[in-house]
DNA sequence: TAGACTTGTTCAATTTTTTAACAATCTTTT
DNA sequence: AAAAGATTGTTAAAAAATTGAACAAGTCTA
């Protein structure tokens, strides 16, 4: 459970719901009850309606939800109508690449800035945001107060430019490194995503 | 729990395990006890070693566990000495970025081919890996009989591509498209990476 | 040989997650 | 306007997963 009182694996679910109600949307369709939802994404119907009673009523008895109003409750739920302010830090190959796939702007961000030790990319621009210098980031930091960082460097790098981070007030990471950021920085919210680790936990099922 | 009778959060915590005992052998050390382990890790001891203990016993009462070989039995638990045939499907940005920035080989798979539907994209080099056209797939797995895929192409392709391949043979997918792979194929297993729930998810825990 | 250590293993406790059930209440139809 | 049908919010129970404490047995070290 978490600070919140609302377990993990219902928020984990939430952006799925967010997801599929989006494509509903597409196919025209305006409303739907628990128990078809439930058959589109492999739930139970049961745990949809309670997933979604952890944070408000946003159905009605004999009709089900509408979906474009579930939708905009889910959105800000997962707060994505207030985008925080975030920053990229390391735009190598992987990098820049999360920098041009991700659609920032409809996930709950909005991407000031983005930082690398190499001089050659400086000035670089990516989707209209430009590449600064690493030794700029503590300025710029105390001037834009980014809320959340995007770390793409190497494990060496992270531990120091992490706590630097964390010292200018960065709430959040999104932490493709292979370092595990500390978790005793109260406050500090992180979500890892490691691709070596997936692949070794797909080569451990389809080995077993 | 699982078909092999163990539990995914145990097999998740592996390859961290492998991690942080490569990191302790650059260190130069040779043995650790399941204590200073979880320690290091922020984990219990017990937990440790009843990890450990789903696969086999590697240690030995009043020492500990040799770090050498212990990683080296994780290795072989995770499939790690014996890689696997692998594809990757989509090399645009993310595709080339992930074709370049993973070590494959060291991951339990080993990359044999690129494809994409772009003609442009054709001929190119990535590590050694030629881009082949997409048309081309069928005849390349029905000669090469690759077992896993890494999806990095859109939404609107992925069903298709997906049960293509699946009929083709491949039992593995690490799936960066946010198509929900369907479940109901039995013995195809699937790792999602969906950095656009992650960042919902870290939006949200930002938000509250 | 004795004392210190540490594992493998068991068991119980706790927490989390899931499922089933149903009264309340809204929609639709006639 | 009433009856029939549908579906929610909510509760409570069941099932599953996770964790932590404990200790006998075995190994190391001196």
């Amino acid at each position: 459970m978490n600070p919140t009182g609302i377990s993990n694996s219902v928020i984990k679910r939430l952006p799925r719901y967010y997801r599929f109600l989006g494509e509903l949307k597409k196919e025209g369709m305006t409303r739907i009850s628990s128990r078809e939802l439930s058959e589109r994404m492999q739930l139970t119907a049961s745990q949809i309606r309670q997933d979604l009673n952890c944070f408000g009523e946003f159905g009605q008895q004999g009709y089900g939800y509408n979906i474009e109003l579930l939708q905009g409750e889910i959105a800000r739920i997962l707060g994505l109508d207030k985008p925080q302010n975030a920053i990229l830090i390391g735009v190598g190959n992987l990098g820049k690449a999360i920098a041009h796939y991700i659609n920032f702007e409809s996930k709950g961000f909005h991407l000031i800035g983005m930082f690398d030790a190499k001089e050659s990319l400086v000035g670089q621009m990516v989707r209209n945001v430009p590449i600064r210098h690493i030794s700029t980031l503590d300025e710029f930091c105390r001037e834009n107060m980014p809320r959340a960082a995007i770390l793409c460097i190497p494990k060496e790098a992270s531990k120091e430019i992490c706590d630097q981070l964390i010292k200018l007030g960065v709430k959040g990471f999104l932490n493709f490194s292979h370092y595990d950021i500390a978790l005793d920085h109260p406050g500090v919210e992180v979500e890892n995503i490691h691709f070596g680790d997936s692949l070794m936990t797909l080569s451990y099922k389809l080995s077993n």
